[in-house]
DNA sequence: TTATTATTGATAACAAATATCAATATCAAG
DNA sequence: CTTGATATTGATATTTGTTATCAATAATAA
């Protein structure tokens, strides 16, 4: 079950846009915060039609847009692999390790490297705002 | 005019691998050096059709993998923009200022980040191959 | 010079993301 | 609770960027 907060970020932003929430909303809010992390909408899309035959592809990738939008969901590219999603909430930023053999996703930070990125940015008379750090190796389970 | 080594290093890659040399090779390479840094597909092959016609697009593209092969090109992918080539030659590795609002890449680089990545991934029993660093804000011409 | 075969250029195929649109569902107002 | 305006859905078409195909051409070694 998903955190009170979360569905209330969602329906809140859903309100003061005038838009309208519906059953296939919260399918696809629970549906994705269950769901692994760093998820492609063909995937997100497979897990709730097997529950809900209904769904329409379209409908899943629209609202992992929006769920961008309301900042409860972070787009990612990697290479020339399909669009992932990850889920975010409340989540400190946190930067990645991604192996090159499994493609398994690691989750890290470390706060002398963001103090750093600031000073290198301020170096450069450059404010600013969001960065992402992507080191690509070997995971431990693939040495 | 770019330098002799850049061209030796097309050449003997191209015979290494049993591949010919072809005027259309020598043309992308000469233009690809020559123009914007971060180039598209699309934009250098208008470039390269303005003085020659007859060029494909596809010869374009494909030549510009086998520079990504050679180690003379890194392909850059951000966002959900079109592909972006950059020429690499001799300078050392560097990551990248984004400017949110025209665009412009800035190349920075710093060793202290560099050695607290390396950190970071043995602290995780990963190894580390390349990585990828971008700060996205505003450039000082935008503020 | 010739034979072999890699390359080219035009275009088709492909894949992912996005747009379209008629049918339906939501929700504020009465 | 009903109703009307209109946002959303689901199916599918379109678009976009990338990659594959293939006949004609051109590069290299013998």
């Amino acid at each position: 079950m998903l955190p009170n907060d979360v569905k209330n970020i969602f329906r809140n932003y859903i309100r003061e846009k005038g838009l309208r929430n519906t059953r296939q909303r919260e399918e696809i809010l629970d549906a994705f915060f269950s769901a692994e992390k760093h998820i492609t909408v063909e995937k997100l899309f497979a897990s709730i039609k097997a529950k809900n035959p209904g769904i329409g592809y379209a409908t899943v990738h629209r609202n992992l847009t929006l769920l961008c939008e309301c900042g409860l969901a972070d787009e990612m590219k990697i290479g020339r692999q399909k669009t992932r999603y990850e889920p975010k909430f409340g989540q400190k930023h946190h930067d990645h390790l991604i192996c090159l053999k499994c493609g398994r996703f690691i989750e890290v930070n470390d706060n002398k490297i963001e103090k750093l990125q600031d000073k290198l940015a301020e170096l450069n008379d450059f404010i600013p705002v969001r960065h992402k750090l992507e080191i690509y190796g070997i995971c431990k389970d693939c040495k």
